[in-house]
DNA sequence: CAATAAGCGAGACGGTACGTCTCGTCTTGCT
DNA sequence: AGCAAGACGAGACGTACCGTCTCGCTTATTG
């Protein structure tokens, strides 16, 4: 006995076209002016077709986030064999594309989703999308570039990481010189 | 010539009541289920009152984060004569206070409010509301405990905040172990 | 072909619970006092749905109007075979039910619904709800009571029930003696 | 012993002020958009001025009636000689003066003030504001045009005002043809 | 000629209702 | 059974006015 429901399954085009529409309106209105009647009406679905699937607004955000239609790739550090420059360049970088002092800053908004959203929160958390890569980056350090085998590579990822949140959420941004006594006083 | 216009005054007792009201259902409900109405409701006041003088639910967050009625002050760093004991204890316990994994902690309650508003951002960064008090125990280390004197104190702190907000919404609290290595490597 | 739409089709236990309540409401408390908001609650409907079949509150009350929700049958002229005796004793009558000359009467609480609203006035105008039945008693009088024949019915029937009208407004009732006078000089 | 109180008394400014404004606005935006708020500021007032000195909206309204700050002038009828005639001219062209189809017809605005207001509706009785003038023009024309002594003045006058005040709240104004018709049928 | 008290402009206050927006659920007819 | 459409009860939004009140100023009468 096989588990086959009648009727129709599941359909991928109304999902695609949910997800698409939310990485259109959350990249354009933020988080806070999302809505569930907007994300049907973009996506051209009906409501119940969303909530079917999905809990709640920031479920959705979270899968999108998933399938990586709110953060660019630009989000991996650089290798020039350098790990200060490359992390201190991440940093400086970040706020070039996520963050608008004034307005609803992309990352802002992330933030927002993932205070909301415990699913958002631990998507941040394995990486600000994008960002395990920087624990590559640095564990890659260790190996080729003589940064000392006990390093904590989480702890120092992740203040990183933290401090770039703190700095979105103050609406100021970290500097290049920042930057750099930031990535000095983690990595000695 | 000092600027007395004529008619009535804005009432003390008023604004008492709304950030009290604030501060009560801040702590009660979390910010996303804060209310204008419920604000004037609790204050016994009515609703122009509090747009009168706040444009918005965040700013008046915002004050209330300001007045201190929303965190305790239990949130400075201790001072054993150990830097990096003091700080990891710091860290650890943050989360006993202001987080819980579930539900609403206050602490994630409070960024969401700070990536809605730029006053809530801005009050939080001067400290997590207090921890610009760990600026100062980081200063004393320097002049006290043998810190290097170039530790970049500000980014320091940043960083050990940052760590903690991203632990916050990720959902998962630093123990004690985290926090010794988060705080060894930011201060060698 | 017809145009059957998808989707669900108007609640008519809304629509009626909307009526009844705006009954209910305009007959204890009057046009004035009425709100749609109150209206929602007495009905146990959201504001929307009424906002959503009608525009304003006039429109509602029009609805009511129309329905025969907001006046008694007794409105219409009696046929003792004496058409003054009969229109005389409706003019003197209309009073006794519909206006009291302090407080919120009915027929100018349904006035100023009229002033307010075109579809109101129109369906007041069509016979304050029940008065084309004046018409029909006042051409039954020429047909058989040997009323002239070119007595201008539509006229005389205006005539009446805005005397009626004005003297709802002045809050000054027709007695007896006056509606006598009234339909004497009408009818000759 | 006169009461004569100590202090300021009444100012004429304020009272002049208060009922043009009132007059002004009243005109321009019609009795329903009339606020005690609006015309505080237009007269250049405190709220207190005027409630100091009128309960509500419908008394200040009753007092620019009365001053005669919102009624022309030409609404009393004609003398050409024919009672008839002049009468009907009357009626026709009120609705010229008074009433628009669409929009915040004036004599409907005044028509709602005189539902809501107990002294509108008074003052309206006592002559549309001028009709009174109407009752002499019937007198007159029993003393010198032959119109039959027994007329019943007072009920003519008002049959002729009443229809007119349906026609105003039904939206349709009476034409020539009609007017005739119903001064005909009171005249006989 | 003070002292006194009322009127005044301004506008903050606690409220009520407005008309709109979004929520999450439910219903309908189509596929 | 899934779907688009969209009505539904609920309730918050931010605004407009209500009628009362408080403030500091001006002005007339009275002791």
């Amino acid at each position: 006995m096989t588990d086959h429901r009648q009727g129709p399954v599941r359909s991928e085009a109304a999902r695609l076209a949910i997800l698409e529409a939310t990485a259109r309106l959350f990249l354009s209105k933020g988080y806070d002016h999302l809505t569930m009647e907007g994300i049907a009406a973009e996506a051209g679905v009906g409501k119940q077709t969303i909530y079917r699937w999905w809990p709640s607004k920031g479920d959705v955000v979270a899968d999108c986030l998933l399938d990586g239609l709110l953060l660019p790739d630009s989000l991996r550090p650089q290798d020039t064999g350098d790990i200060r420059a490359d992390l201190a360049a991440w940093v400086a970088g970040i706020f070039l594309v996520l963050d608008r002092p004034d307005g609803e800053g992309l990352l802002r908004s992330i933030i927002a989703a993932a205070a909301g959203n415990a699913d958002v929160g631990r998507r941040i958390y394995e990486g600000l999308g994008a960002s395990s890569s920087m624990a590559d980056r640095i564990r890659k350090a260790i190996a080729e570039e003589g940064l000392p085998a006990d390093t904590p590579v989480e702890e120092v990822g992740e203040a990183i990481v933290g401090a770039v949140i703190l700095r979105a959420l103050s609406r100021s941004p970290i500097d290049e010189a920042g930057a750099r006594r930031l990535v000095g006083a983690l990595l000695g």
